[in-house]
RNA sequence: GGCGCCGUGGCCGAGUGGUUAGGCAGGGGCCUGCAAAGCCCCCUACUCCGGUUCGAAUCCGGACGGCGCCU
């Protein structure tokens, strides 16, 4: 009922899941078992120098196991979904070629999604106009940038219950650049590369027990010296691009250096922050994941967690 | 015991006769290239009892509770 192992289209083991639920340490124990390499579908753990505040493997458990698409990137690059998917690909192949096998480990489900159900390939889009035109979309009122967007593409507009600012600039954008709505592009575009087919594991947590661990690691984050790390980043960057994609908590530890707050107060918007993304996280693992996702209680074991993924089937070469 | 002030949804907090305050916390949801982002929805209360009024969270009386002062 499966591919054959060395199948270049198996589908890849994809541990997915919210924040804080122990996906790093059931990807290493995988990985470890299958001569797995980890691929990382986080968006924010691929920039350097930001490892404490994200949450990112550490060193000693990058040693464990070779890891791809953490803290690689220079603050304040842009890292999309479209990047993503492109490195993922590649680091994949490359991962295979070698005779180990990829195990993908992240809660960016957007980043997880494009895997198996890739973007479009996205035309070339003149960067400079893009830019002023972004610059000018987004200080429009909003009421206007919707109503521009819902001229512009209908069809996108009529699927949205709503186009919020973010979507509704890009949705002008791409027809006002490409000269084709976007809609059209999502639904007619050449895909930007072949679906790689995911056996998706998520790691859930009851409500407590998830807002309990987010409150500990806020905690752990700030001892293991988040407020150096900040401070580190302030220096290398003092423009203060490594704020662009507003990383959770980074703001608040900011402050608390400067002390304008106490680190009472940071450790308690961190947490606010977290578990707001936490909300939105299991949300869209609650719908955004294919029916055949398999679901594990996290509170159990690592180790435990780790067998049942590796025996819901085949997944590496040495089966 | 007397006098005064106060009593709004989980919390904070407006509102002084007739529309939904608002914020925070909590919950549900959306999502096709900024996704740790962007956005939507829900949670409709006025301590209790009587009265005035067409109509009271809002006025009057009482009860209860809290705070303060006095004795």
């Amino acid at each position: 009922m499966t591919r054959p192992d060395h199948d270049p289209v198996a589908a890849v083991t994809a541990i997915v899941g919210p924040t804080a639920t122990g996906k790093t340490e059931v990807g290493l124990r995988v990985a470890e078992r299958t001569g797995g390499e980890i691929v990382s579908a986080d968006s924010r753990q691929a920039f350097r120098g930001m490892e404490i505040g994200t949450a990112a493997p550490t060193r000693a458990e990058r040693s464990r196991v070779p890891h791809h698409g953490v803290a690689f990137l220079a603050p304040g690059e842009r890292y999309g979904a479209g990047r993503f998917t492109r490195l993922a690909r590649d680091w994949m192949a490359a991962i295979r070629e070698r005779g180990r096998v990829p195990v993908l480990v992240g809660g960016t489900g957007l980043f997880v999604r494009a895997l198996e159900r890739p973007l479009f390939r996205e035309p070339p889009l003149d960067p400079l106009r893009r830019r002023r035109l972004e610059e000018w979309l987004y200080g429009a009122a909003p009421d206007r940038l919707a109503d521009w967007a819902r001229r512009l593409d209908p069809e996108l507009a009529g699927r949205l219950p709503r186009l919020d600012p973010q979507r509704a600039a890009r949705a002008v954008e791409v027809a006002l650049l490409s000269g084709r709505r976007l809609s059209w592009w999502q639904a007619h575009g050449p895909q930007a590369a072949a679906p790689v087919p995911l056996r998706v594991f998520v790691l859930e947590l009851p409500g407590d027990v998830h807002r309990d661990r987010i409150e500990r690691r806020a905690g752990a984050a700030l001892e293991a010296g988040w407020g150096a790390e900040v401070q580190a980043l302030r220096a290398a960057c003092p423009d203060g691009a490594w704020l662009a994609g507003r990383p959770l908590g980074y703001r608040a530890v900011a402050e608390w250096m400067d002390g304008r707050i106490s680190r009472d107060e940071a450790r308690r918007r961190i947490v606010r922050e977290t578990w707001a993304y936490a909300r939105r996280q299991r949300t869209w693992f609650r719908h955004q994941v294919p029916d055949s996702a398999v679901r594990l209680d996290a509170r159990r074991p690592a180790a435990e967690l780790a067998e049942a993924v590796l025996g819901a089937g085949p997944s590496g070469p040495a089966a």
